[in-house]
DNA sequence: GCAAAAGTGTTGGCGCTACACCCATGG
DNA sequence: CCATGGGTGTAGCGCCAACACTTTTGC
């Protein structure tokens, strides 16, 4: 075994693919579809289909590298290290018919852009609500299965940690923060109960002395906050669904 | 792209670790010292190292094949597909310093087996608690960030998931099935609240027509239960933790 | 202009449920 | 001594109502 004979045991193409999630402020959009993952289109890809950003690892590239390299290069987004979350690996022989392709998944979650850089790689690049997605006809290989694993897995980090924080800017209103956790799971929460389970949590956000200005909006001026320090959280943000809340707005 | 003539691309060493969990039902044992994982000594491996069984991806075979026939190799269990669960995936250049490695970790939930077949390609394959494997120095690589992990992922499907049952044999008690909770938790849970907890998520276990016989244990004997055919749980089996509860025996 | 209405943020309260803790009973 | 069942107190949270502060609409 330390010889390695077996030389076809390394022609693998290990690729990274990212699913970088988004959450459309658009507070007329049902929480829903708020949801948004970033896909492309490749020069040589089939038509009509989207596609995960990604590719092949660097010869001496970390994943994560991989993965920040990848999308800024097809669809000009800057991820930072810390944005990044494993979703999966997928590895199956027949996964592509050309060669053994090994593909290891990441998630971000980001700010929603407001306009994204045109990338230098491929004709289109822009964020897609996660719904629509939900048909698998639409993307390539498996890249709907990766998808629909990191939704869940960015569910579960919306949980324990503040992962949800990585959606805002660096100054939010605790309603775009409940936003956030809407668009994950699909349904309308509660503000008080919302705001109170928040707070309960020391150390998560941080009150500003600044008021929300939502320009020509109705309502109450919201009041401002920035991230806290804290990253896993002392007790979960768990929501115990009642039922499906017709969403009425 | 669709040229790859950066061969350097394809030269990586594609791995699948597993990590084998199991519930030592001695119930002398502390509960915090009833999880064990299957390691290994490999025979060019350092001295005093263990490591998890695993070793290269063949070429064309699942990634979840690899896992299955590395294990039987190097200890003589043999697992099924629907017993592996992923894990994460390991990566960096620098993580073994003779070529650039990627592992693929699985991790495995079976029952205590009785005794290990003599594994024919190394010395020694056994199973160690846990708690003692947290000392880094004892295993290769970075097998004990993957055994870490493992353990939080299995903590996850413990709560959604009827992997529990995986632990134990084809009939059991329900004081076994909290046993399998109590190991991954670290800490003892209520005996009355946990059977109501069981029972309230109907098709998780069945009840059969027997009771336990434990030899010469004292105790009332226990309801026997087959499992029943649920397999993603309606509502989650969690526990609030209320503070650490010295583990009394 | 001004008042009413409508929309959003914030706070408080009621009641149900889940669960930790405790006790009783039965093998 | 362990399994099983019941009982009680409490914390979490769904639901609802009240109020604060804003823009919009109607007159």
């Amino acid at each position: 075994m330390a010889t390695f004979k077996r030389t076809k045991q390394m022609n693998f193409f290990v690729y990274v693919d990212t699913v970088v999630f988004t959450i459309n402020p658009d507070r007329d959009v049902e929480p829903g579809d708020r949801l948004e993952v970033l896909v492309m289109k490749r020069p040589e890809g089939k038509a009509g289909k989207w596609a995960l950003p990604g590719g092949l690892v660097g010869e001496d590239e970390k994943l994560t590298d991989t993965s920040i390299r990848k999308v800024g290069e097809e669809t000009g987004l800057r991820l930072k290290t810390s944005d990044l979350h494993h979703v999966g690996a997928y590895g199956d022989p027949d996964r592509d018919d050309r060669f053994r392709a090994i593909a290891i998944a990441y998630m971000a979650l980001v700010p929603h852009p407001e306009q994204l850089k045109p990338a230098f790689n491929s004709d289109e690049a822009s964020f897609i609500p996660y719904r629509r997605l939900r048909d698998k006809r639409l993307l390539e290989f498996d890249h709907s299965n990766i998808i629909y694993d990191a939704r869940k897995a960015a569910r579960q980090l919306l949980e324990d940690t503040n992962v949800a924080l990585s959606f805002c800017n660096p100054k939010f209103t605790i309603s775009e923060l409940r936003g956030v956790y809407e668009a994950f799971l699909q349904y309308r929460v509660d503000p008080a109960n919302f705001r109170r389970k928040v707070d309960a949590v020391d150390g998560l956000v941080i009150p500003i002395d600044e008021l929300s200005d939502f320009g020509s909006l109705p309502g109450r001026p919201a009041q401002m906050y920035k991230a806290g320090r804290t990253t896993t959280l002392s007790s979960p943000i768990r929501f115990r669904r009642s039922q499906d809340t017709k969403t009425r707005r």
